[in-house]
RNA sequence: CGGGAUGUGGCGCAGUUUGGUAGCGCGUUCGGUUCGGGACCGAAAGGUCGGCGGUUCAAGUCCGCCCAUCCCGACCA
C-alpha cells in the first residue's frame, strides 16, 4: 500500500514519502547520498533535454572537465576557498600511495575551468567562450534531504568568458532569463527574479542573480543562480587577453547553474495530498491508460483498444498502458496519482459502447469523456490545460501567501506562518543577520524591476530605497 | 560536531520491563474468484534479531564497546 503522510500535518514526512513511494529516488548505502531511480532520472532527463536545448539556442557548447581538482587551485580565489573549503571531499591517496598534492572532488568547477581558459584565451578574437558542462559535484553538507541537498548531486554549470564587463553581466542576466523561462514554461512554477545580497552571494562572484520559487509549505527555494564574476577568477588564474588596441586586460566571466534540486522543487511546488503532480512538459509519463474489465471477453476487447490508443498517441505523447492484470482499477488510479501522471484515460466496456474514453486531470481531478476518434487532438489540448492549470494554481498560491508590510509585528507573523514578505531594509548585512536570528528568514533577493520607494528599514527604521523579498528558505 | 531516536524476513512494526525453541501486518510466489476509486479466499517461501566482546546452563532480551541510519540545530544548490 502506498499511503503517504498528511501534507498539512507533517510536510517533511510527506515529502520523503512522495519521493520514495513514487520511486523518484531512494536512500543510498553512503550517508547523505541518494540513488535516483528510473522514474526520477527520466524526469531529470526531460529537464536536461529542455535546458540543454535552450543553452544551445543561446549559443553555448558543452564541454567536460575533470572530477578532481588540485587543492591549490581552490585556494587561488580568496573568497572562493573560504566559501567552499569546509564542504569539500579531499582525495589524499591514489594508486596505493599518498599524493604529493591532495585532490579536491569538485564542489563547482570555476577554478579548473579558468585554469584552462588561461591556456585558450590570448586575444579578443578568442572571446567569448560560452561553455557549459553537465556534471556531478560533491559538497559535504552536514544535513541532507533527498534532491534538495545531497552530498553528491547532478547539475549543469555554465562558465563563460568575455571581453567586456557589460557583455559578461548581460550573459549572466540572459541565462537567468533562460532559467526563469524554464521554471515557468516547463516546470509550471512561477519565480521571483532578483539579485542576492552580499551575504548570500556566491563565493567569488561580484553579483549573484537568482530565481526563487515558493514551495507548498510557503517556504522559498532557490531554483537557479547566475553569477557575474567580474574579473575575479581571471585575476586568480591570470587570464588576460589583448584587446583591439593591443592592450592586455583581464577577462570577464560568468557562471550559472541548476541542479537535480529542481526535481525537489517540482515535488514541493505542485504536490498535493495525493502525491506528485507533474507538469506535462516534463512528466516521464504524460498519459496513462487504465483498462477496466470484468470478463475475459471484455478484457480482450478493452486491451485491444487500449493498445490501439497507445499506438495512435505515442507519436506525440509519452503514453503508458497499465495492463497489469492482478490490480484493480482503483488501486491503479491512486498509484498513478501518487506518481503525478498529468492525465489518466480510463477505458472500460461502457466507454467502448459509447466510442469514448473517460479522462481525469491530475491537477483538478476533473473527469470527462473524449470521443475515441478525437484523441489525437484532444489529449494534447488536455495536457496543455494541465500545464497551465498547474502554473495558475502555483501562482495563485504564491500571491495568496505574499504580503507587503511596514509593521515589524506583521512581518514576524507572516514569516512565522510561512510566506513571502516584501519589506524595507537598510542594506546592511548586519541587519540581515539580525533579522535571520529573530525570524529564521533571509533575504531571498532584491527583486528586479522593483519600484523605487523611500521607506524605513523593517528592523532598524533607517532609510531604505526599496523593498526586498524575505522568506524562510530551504 | 551538539541534541534526540532507531537498528528484528523485502517494507512497516511487536517482542526487551520480568532471559527459556522469533511473531504480526503488508508485500512476494502458486491456485482460484474478482475488477468503473486502494479486492478476497486457500496454500507456500522467506529472519545466524546492526557488529564485536562479556555475564549465564541458556541472550533479540542483561552489561560494555563499536558501527550505521533517520530527525532537530550550525553550513548549504
Amino acid at each position: 500500500m502506498q499511503f503517504i503522510a498528511n501534507r498539512d500535518e507533517d510536510y517533511a514526512q510527506w515529502y520523503v514519502d512522495v519521493v520514495l513511494k513514487s520511486k523518484l529516488a531512494d536512500y543510498a548505502p553512503v550517508g547523505g547520498c541518494m540513488v535516483i531511480r528510473p522514474y526520477g532520472y527520466a524526469l531529470w532527463e526531460n529537464m536536461v533535454a529542455a535546458l540543454d536545448g535552450m543553452f544551445k539556442e543561446t549559443g553555448h557548447e558543452n564541454m567536460y572537465f575533470p572530477l578532481m581538482i588540485p587543492e591549490s587551485f581552490l585556494k587561488k580565489e580568496a573568497e572562493h576557498v573560504e566559501g567552499f573549503a569546509p564542504e569539500c571531499a579531499v582525495v589524499t591517496h591514489g594508486g596505493g600511495k599518498k599524493l604529493e598534492e591532495p585532490l579536491v572532488i569538485r564542489p563547482t568547477s570555476e577554478t579548473v575551468i579558468w585554469s584552462m581558459y588561461k591556456k585558450w584565451i590570448h586575444s579578443y578574437r578568442d572571446l567569448p567562450i560560452l561553455g557549459n558542462q553537465w556534471a556531478n559535484v560533491v559538497r559535504w553538507e552536514m544535513r541532507t534531504r533527498l534532491f534538495l541537498r545531497t552530498t553528491e548531486f547532478l547539475w549543469q554549470e555554465g562558465h563563460t568568458a568575455h571581453a567586456t564587463e557589460r557583455e559578461a553581466d548581460e550573459e549572466a542576466l540572459r541565462m537567468l532569463e533562460v532559467y526563469r523561462r524554464f521554471a515557468e514554461d516547463y516546470m509550471a512554477l512561477p519565480v521571483v527574479c532578483g539579485e542576492k545580497t552580499e551575504r548570500e552571494r556566491f563565493a567569488g562572484a561580484v553579483r549573484t542573480y537568482c530565481i526563487e520559487a515558493m514551495m507548498g509549505d510557503r517556504r522559498a527555494l532557490q531554483a537557479g543562480t547566475s553569477h557575474f564574476l567580474g574579473q575575479n577568477f581571471a585575476k586568480a588564474f591570470d587570464v588576460t587577453f589583448q584587446n583591439e588596441s593591443g592592450e592586455h586586460e583581464y577577462v570577464w566571466g560568468s557562471s550559472w547553474g541548476v541542479s537535480t534540486r529542481l526535481v525537489g522543487a517540482l515535488v514541493m511546488g505542485h504536490g498535493d495530498e495525493k502525491g506528485l503532480a507533474l507538469p506535462p512538459r516534463l512528466a516521464p509519463i504524460q498519459v496513462v491508460v487504465v483498462p477496466i474489465y470484468r470478463k475475459d471477453e471484455e478484457k480482450a476487447r478493452v486491451l485491444e483498444v487500449a493498445h490501439q490508443i497507445h499506438a495512435r498517441l505515442a507519436k506525440n505523447v509519452r503514453v503508458h498502458v497499465d495492463d497489469r492484470d492482478q490490480l484493480k482499477p482503483g488501486f491503479k488510479f491512486n498509484e498513478w496519482e501518487l506518481c503525478g501522471v498529468p492525465l489518466r484515460l480510463e477505458l472500460g466496456p461502457r466507454d467502448l459502447e459509447n466510442g469514448q474514453v473517460t479522462f481525469a486531470r491530475r491537477d483538478t481531478g476533473d473527469k470527462g469523456t473524449v470521443p475515441l476518434d478525437a484523441l489525437e487532438s484532444e489529449v494534447p489540448t488536455l495536457l496543455d490545460m494541465v500545464q497551465t492549470g498547474l502554473f495558475d494554481r502555483a501562482l495563485e498560491f504564491r500571491e495568496n501567501n505574499t504580503c507587503t508590510t511596514d509593521s515589524w509585528t506583521e512581518f514576524r507573523e507572516q514569516l512565522e506562518a510561512g510566506g513571502f514578505v516584501y519589506a524595507h531594509w537598510n542594506g546592511s548585512g548586519e541587519t540581515e543577520a539580525r533579522i535571520q536570528e529573530e525570524t529564521k528568514a533571509t533575504i531571498r533577493c532584491i527583486p528586479f524591476g522593483r519600484q523605487p520607494e523611500a521607506g524605513k528599514c523593517i528592523l532598524t527604521g533607517e532609510p531604505s530605497e526599496g523593498r526586498v523579498l524575505f522568506a524562510r528558505a530551504y
